[in-house]
DNA sequence: TAATAATCCTACTATTCCGATAGGAATAGA
DNA sequence: TCTATTCCTATCGGAATAGTAGGATTATTA
């Protein structure tokens, strides 16, 4: 529970790689080398984080991705919703508003306050402090 | 990402439901109907809340689970431990003390910053508080 | 224009985890 | 002895995850 999936994880190794190279741009399979990340894996992962607007790619050679702005600019909460973009059906966490049996669930309120905690954590976090941490 | 699983929301509603009943004993199956729990499921699930000694149980016939000590007493982050007590490895959240690329790992320090928020916010929550909310 | 190096796209696989069920053994009360 | 309960073990199907494969597209460069 509360565990970071691999594919964040590797996420977020690159982004912060990405963000200490200012306006530089870096292929796929050198973020992987950098980082111990698998290397077909991670391309798939740099999709998301194009389609999000986080970071911008350039194709053919000397092709590679860059930084879309200021990583002092970026939450944690971008980048994770980025990669676990989808919505899973769990009850109480997920549905914020409407809810099978909302009336009687006494723990309702102690999901949301979870939730929000998490959210502020992750939305107070920039790129730029997580990358120099 | 930070989705609550089943077992862990099960875990809950039927601590708070438990709760409730200050002194009485509930039979596992009595519990699931009320929290629209699948029954057999559910035993497993006290299984676990026994061992780490949250409720006590009586066998046989008139038997059933009850609360092993005031509610305001326990924090639903026991309640969550004795429940998702298994370790994962996933890196940096998991191993707190070791871990392969620590040196050259820069978010470290934000996996273990969001660790404390969360375990902070489940330690200083009383399962007396969310039975009531 | 041909070779090269990169993103981008689609599909597949293998494994693990999760939610749930089944069937019964042990135990206690009536 | 009957019944109601916890307790134990095993199994199953489906979903998600991590990772691989193979190539199509695009841009640079020689
Ligand atoms: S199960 Fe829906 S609010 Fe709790
Ligand atoms: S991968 Fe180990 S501390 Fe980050």
């Amino acid at each position: 529970m509360f565990s970071a999936s691999a594919r964040t994880q590797y996420a977020i190794r690159a982004m912060t790689n990405l963000a200490r190279r200012p306006n530089r741009t870096a292929t796929a399979a050198e973020l992987a080398r950098t980082e111990s990340i698998p290397a077909k894996y991670l391309e798939g992962i740099m999709a998301r984080l194009k389609v999000t607007g986080l970071v911008e790619s350039e194709r053919g050679k000397n092709g590679g991705y860059r930084m879309a702005t200021d990583p002092a600019n970026i939450s944690m909460l971008q980048i994770v919703e980025a990669i676990e973009g989808r919505i899973k059906p769990v009850g109480c966490l997920e549905h914020e508003y409407t809810c099978a049996i909302v009336d009687g669930c006494h723990p309702r309120s102690f999901w949301l306050g979870l939730k929000n905690t998490i959210d502020t954590y992750l939305s107070e976090k920039s790129l730029k402090e997580v990358s120099e941490g």
